[in-house]
RNA sequence: UCCGCAAUAGCUCAAUGGUAGAGCAACCGGCUGUUAACCGGUAGGUUCUAGGUUCGAGUCCUAGUUGCGGAG
């Protein structure tokens, strides 16, 4: 590392012993962007960072052998569906998520408070937890921040999240206020439970920022979550991207995260198209997670510099090139976007397991340039170059999928 | 050669004599703390041919063509 790069006035900060920490290295000049180094019990993180999600200890289609050579720094697992299935107990048996699914790197596990949430007539809500029935086989189960932070411990991720509330979009100032206020009860009785649990050795605490897109409800959850006693390691923002438009989307983003600690790490929540993480690092978030390349590779896209590569297009049935030109990923080494049209019109398995390999390395890949864009002080430039031949899906057609998808899943429920 | 059955979208098939549809395939779009190898959209037709009956025929009648089955 060169230390020359170490800012001033930050430093190493935020050890809550010798296995956890976050410091500092650098801070853009002309945005609120930074690059830094998240230590943990399996590792350094070198920050900003993305997350591929692993929901069922797996990131879908990916063995532990092409996340290592993708160079995934770390992954994320669901404490949720884990809980459910094979049971948060018989991964302690066999030695916790790590030796279980033997990945060798960081873990962080979502509390399960966005799947809850997400359960819809499945849950009820009380002041001290919550009781849902399993998606699974409609047996009936309960959560509360104490019993989510046994279960996070169980499974022992090297960073853990607290119990939640993910309130929908749209939500009214008096709904989300309540749920907020609720999710500042729960986040302190996971602090407690935590705390008195002895696991800090083991797995790092963070909260998570709520209050849908009031400004007000935003700044009285950051000023919750870090007074005090309330000591956080680091902090997430919850509730973002759950369809509501860019520009509130981004101006949230915007008044909120340069609000958090600038000595601890800030982790965007569910965010991972390129513009929208170039848009958070902008305003100081240093870790995302998201679905979106792995889930859109199966369904057969690519994200490329331009924009997307769809793989059905029938332009594609003779295009002996790579997805992306210059992409140094095994899918862009080995095959051409004739061969993976080929399979995924046949159904071939092995087209989703190369779309996502490429999609996964474009999205590790696009952040360490950031990060490295950071460090020399020209991240500006590096995203308007960036979103310069980058072509964005309109809002429009976001929303239009967005409700049709909708009103599909609710007509096959009746 | 005779008898029977069939023929509708690229494929498999619907359509009481009253506006020719579906599934799949094709083509296009979407997916943001995964209940998602999913969801949506578009295009596609001289209803085998030629006559006839009828206000009106994919549907009824006649002949032919092609295919399948049976008899010889």
């Amino acid at each position: 590392m060169d230390n020359s790069l170490l800012a001033g006035e930050v430093g190493p900060l935020g050890a809550a012993n010798g296995k956890f920490g976050f410091s500092l290295l650098k801070r853009s000049a002309n945005s609120e962007a930074r690059a830094g180094l998240l230590q943990t019990p399996h590792g350094l993180i070198e920050t900003p960072v993305f997350m591929p999600v692993g929901t069922q200890a797996t990131v879908k289609t990916l063995s532990r052998d092409e996340l290592i050579e993708i160079d995934a720094p770390i992954i994320l697992s669901n404490t949720y569906h884990l809980y459910l299935r094979p049971g948060s107990e018989l991964i302690a048996e066999m030695g916790g998520l790590h030796r279980f699914m033997n990945w060798p790197r960081p873990i962080l596990t979502d509390s399960g408070g966005f799947q809850v949430f997400s359960l819809g007539p499945l849950r009820k809500i009380d002041e001290d937890g919550v009781t849902f029935r399993s998606h699974l086989d409609g047996s009936s189960h309960r959560f509360t921040p104490e019993r989510v932070m046994q279960i996070e411990a169980e499974l022992g991720a090297d960073i853990i999240m607290a119990f939640d509330e993910c309130a929908p979009y749209p939500s009214d100032f008096t709904y989300t206020k309540a749920a907020l206020e609720r999710t500042h009860r729960w986040a302190a009785r996971c602090y407690t439970a935590h705390r008195e649990s002895g696991l800090w050795e083991k797995n790092t605490l963070f909260g998570i920022v709520q209050g849908g897109f009031y400004r007000e409800l935003r700044e009285e959850s950051v000023r919750f979550l870090t007074q005090g006693e309330l000591d956080f390691p680091g902090y997430s923002l919850g509730g973002m991207s759950v369809g509501e438009p860019k520009d509130i989307f981004y101006e949230t983003l915007a008044y909120t995260a340069p609000l958090l600690p600038v000595d601890k790490p800030r982790y965007l929540m569910g965010v991972g198209s390129p513009e929208d993480l170039l848009e958070g690092v902008r305003y100081g978030i240093d870790m995302f997670d998201c679905v979106l390349p792995t889930r859109i590779a199966r369904n057969g896209a690519c994200m490329v510099p331009q924009g997307r590569v769809n793989l059905r297009n029938a332009s594609l049935s003779r295009d002996d090139r790579p997805i992306q030109e210059g992409c140094g990923c095994y899918t862009c080494r080995t095959h051409s976007r004739a061969y993976l049209r080929h399979l995924f019109r046949t159904e071939e398995i092995l087209g989703l397991r190369l779309a996502s390999i490429h999609n996964v390395y474009f999205l590790t890949q696009l952040m360490r340039d950031i990060r490295q864009a950071v460090l020399t002080d020209s991240f500006e430039q590096f995203r308007l170059d960036f979103l310069e031949n980058f072509r964005t899906i309109p809002h429009e057609v976001r929303q239009h999928n967005r409700e049709k998808r909708a009103a599909s899943l609710k007509a096959k429920k009746n």
